[in-house]
DNA sequence: TAGATTGTTAATCGATTAACAATC
DNA sequence: TAGATTGTTAATCGATTAACAATC
């Protein structure tokens, strides 16, 4: 079954459905069109069947969509059915944050070792999982692949702790460091740049401002 | 100085352009070519040229960009000049990573207060910001409006604190619930969605081994 | 069967890239 | 001045929307 090289754009909406199709499955919700689907979401009726069909064929002529089967076909798309294996790097505020409240599990990761330079962090246990001083981290990838890094460090030991997760073979980043790492291009690198998407916030801010102010300027004149 | 609607992907594209113009000052450059900042972000320089003139003229023919104008002026669209004020609602592990390590200051923000339901956090202080019961939330808009509201309360009381906060006339939500908020039209959503995020790796990887493995049958064959 | 809605092909729209005159 | 590089206009490419035959 060859696929099309999908585009970004779609792939970023396909957590999207997921998270509408939960949500519909919950008010317990068994079948919707593409019409449906697109008002609620704020998308074309088009749109959303173009999606779907860079995968395959999930709907029926006439009756639309199953939520159930659908929710699961993206599901599995995104690979959600899978073990993938992750390890933590820095357990900071935001590491210890994703450990102890994001379900990794749910998504078909799981953390199998956390990793930071505090000696009297290491050797505990947080939600379960065990903290280990990062000059252990080559341990990790003797067991097998390590498919995610996720990164939670300090900008300044970013780019060297990425080096060294790269070094020692692993797949993905899921980089929470504020910071563009550089690592060769065999390397998958997924941001949450917070700082980015404030920035835009102001930026979106700004322009709403002004544009009232200038609305407000025009009556008064 | 009337200015064209600027598409999503230019301003997203900005901070990045911050981000690198704060390493090249930093590494001392002090004049850069959109060829060259092209080469050095993955970018073509038509590109770059062409986002900066949504905004100006930025750059002087036969020379380039002054690093520090240039970064100057992308500050300056993006409003971190500004002064925006923001409230904190959830100081679980992600409202305290925020309030303890991420620099709202730096980028034109800043914290007035924070809000919690648990009584054994009410009156303490984190990072020099004061938590106060939610039920207080109504007070901090008397003083006047706030600009921003960091949302960082557990999924199901996402949209509640969200209805709460639009009520009250805040201008816009930082989301950090993984919830889609249901708001109206008038508010700004600038949404961090860990989850979208981590699904977009697992397709990312799926793919990625799924090419790998048809890469070896293919061999072995 | 008739109505509804899909999957897909064609048309439109917008974003990126290329080209080039202007000019530092 | 000659070389370099901008800002902008035109060309290309890709993504979204519209249309419609197929069919449940």
């Amino acid at each position: 079954m060859k696929q099309a090289k999908v585009s970004n754009n779609v792939i970023r909406r396909l957590p999207r459905y997921l998270r509408k199709l939960d949500e519909l499955k919950t008010a317990g919700v068994d079948r919707i069109s593409s019409g449906e689907l697109g008002r609620q979401m704020g998308l074309t009726s088009s749109q959303i069947r173009q999606d779907f069909s860079c995968f395959g064929e999930f709907g029926q002529q006439g009756y639309g969509y199953n939520v159930t089967a659908l929710r699961g076909e993206i599901a599995s798309i995104l690979g959600t059915n899978r073990h993938f294996s992750a390890v933590l790097v820095g357990v900071g505020n935001i590491g210890r944050a994703l450990i102890e409240n994001f379900c990794f599990e749910q998504y078909g990761f799981h953390i199998v070792s956390a990793y930071d330079v505090r000696p009297e962090l290491i050797g505990t246990d947080i939600g379960g999982i065990n903290i280990h001083d990062i000059s252990e981290l080559p341990r990790a990838f003797e067991r097998g692949p390590v498919d995610v890094a996720v990164l939670s460090v300090p900008k300044i030991m970013a780019n060297r702790a990425a080096r060294e997760l790269v070094d020692l073979g692993v797949r993905s980043i899921w980089n929470f460091t504020n910071v563009e790492l550089d690592v060769g291009g065999d390397v998958i690198v997924e941001n949450i740049h917070f700082s980015d998407s404030l920035l835009a916030l102001g930026y979106y801010l700004s322009e709403s401002m002004d544009a009232k102010a200038a609305a407000e300027a025009r009556k008064d004149k």
